[in-house]
DNA sequence: CACGAGACCTGTTCGC
DNA sequence: TGCGAACAGGTCTCGT
């Protein structure tokens, strides 16, 4: 489920119980789930430092501790819950830390595709991502000239994290529809009127997604209800809510893709 | 550089 | 009912 307004809403949750708490224990369940360092130095270190923040960087977790960041990325199906006491292993928990003030914080992962990376510089993890799509620096004229120093399909482009962070599947389509785009439009083929539309409709779809905590689909639920608000992800057949026509299904970059026929054409 | 295929994983749903 | 295929919110690496 996680794209950036999911983590965001996720950070927002967690913030207020974790900072000020101080690592215990920790518990790792599957070995490849955390990234680096090895899992003797991980606990070694780890424990006995505080979190004293608690934020997001494009699709990352960052929890700042006394000495270290720790940085969380939840892939495809990774989940992170509080947990009161001293929780026993349920199915798919990868990595539970004990915290002080008898709690614990549990990673919950089905497919096993999340990582974890305890370093002493966040840089070394997410020095590589493009801007944030919602920062004051993301401006429609860099925005124009990134887009126009390419010349690739747009919406594998969005989804490139070196080229914009934080846009998932979901986004990405929701994003393409308001802005009338199709997906597989050339980078390097907008006008200047179709670069701000698209520019303004990602922050708009980011900004509702987060207003709406998010989505929850399947078998992962965490509260939000963005998914009640799909103009077309996951909606193929079901009518266009501007036009009315039947949303299609797409294959774009091995990515299944939702568009409006009539609201997206191919030019 | 751009792009597709395959890998990493488990679970659910679809189609015959 | 059974059973394999297709699909799932992400990213990495390899080959063309």
């Amino acid at each position: 489920m996680p794209e950036l307004p999911e983590v965001e809403t996720i950070a927002r949750s967690l913030r207020p119980v974790l900072v000020g708490k101080t690592v215990l224990a920790a518990d790792l369940l599957w070995a490849r789930t955390l990234s680096t360092p090895s899992p003797r130095a991980f606990k070694q270190r780890i424990v006995g430092q505080e979190i004293l923040e608690v934020s997001r960087r494009a699709k990352y977790l960052r929890l700042r501790l006394s000495e270290d960041h720790l940085l969380m990325h939840l892939r495809m199906s990774g989940d992170l819950q509080m947990k009161p006491g001293r929780p026993d292993p349920q199915k798919h928990d990868r990595l539970i830390l004990s915290l002080s003030g008898d709690c614990a914080l549990v990673f919950n992962d089905t497919r096993k595709f999340g990582r974890v990376w305890l370093v002493r510089d966040p840089d070394q993890v997410v020095a590589h991502l493009g801007p944030e799509p919602l920062s004051n620096g993301f401006t429609a004229r860099l925005f124009h000239e990134a887009l126009g120093s390419r010349h690739r399909q747009l919406k594998p482009l969005l989804l490139d994290q070196t080229f914009l962070s934080g846009l998932g599947n979901i986004y990405t389509d929701e994003a393409l529809h308001l802005a009338r785009i199709h997906p597989q439009a050339r980078s390097d083929s907008l006008d200047q009127d179709q670069v701000e539309r698209l520019w303004e409709a990602i922050r708009a779809i980011l900004q509702e997604g987060i207003r709406r905590n998010g989505s929850s689909i399947d078998w992962v639920y965490r509260g939000g209800e963005f998914q009640n608000y799909f103009r077309v992800y996951d909606r193929k057949g079901q009518p266009c809510p501007v036009c009315g026509a039947a949303i299609q299904r797409i294959v774009v970059g091995q990515r299944g893709t939702y568009i409006c026929p009539d609201c997206q054409p191919r030019e």
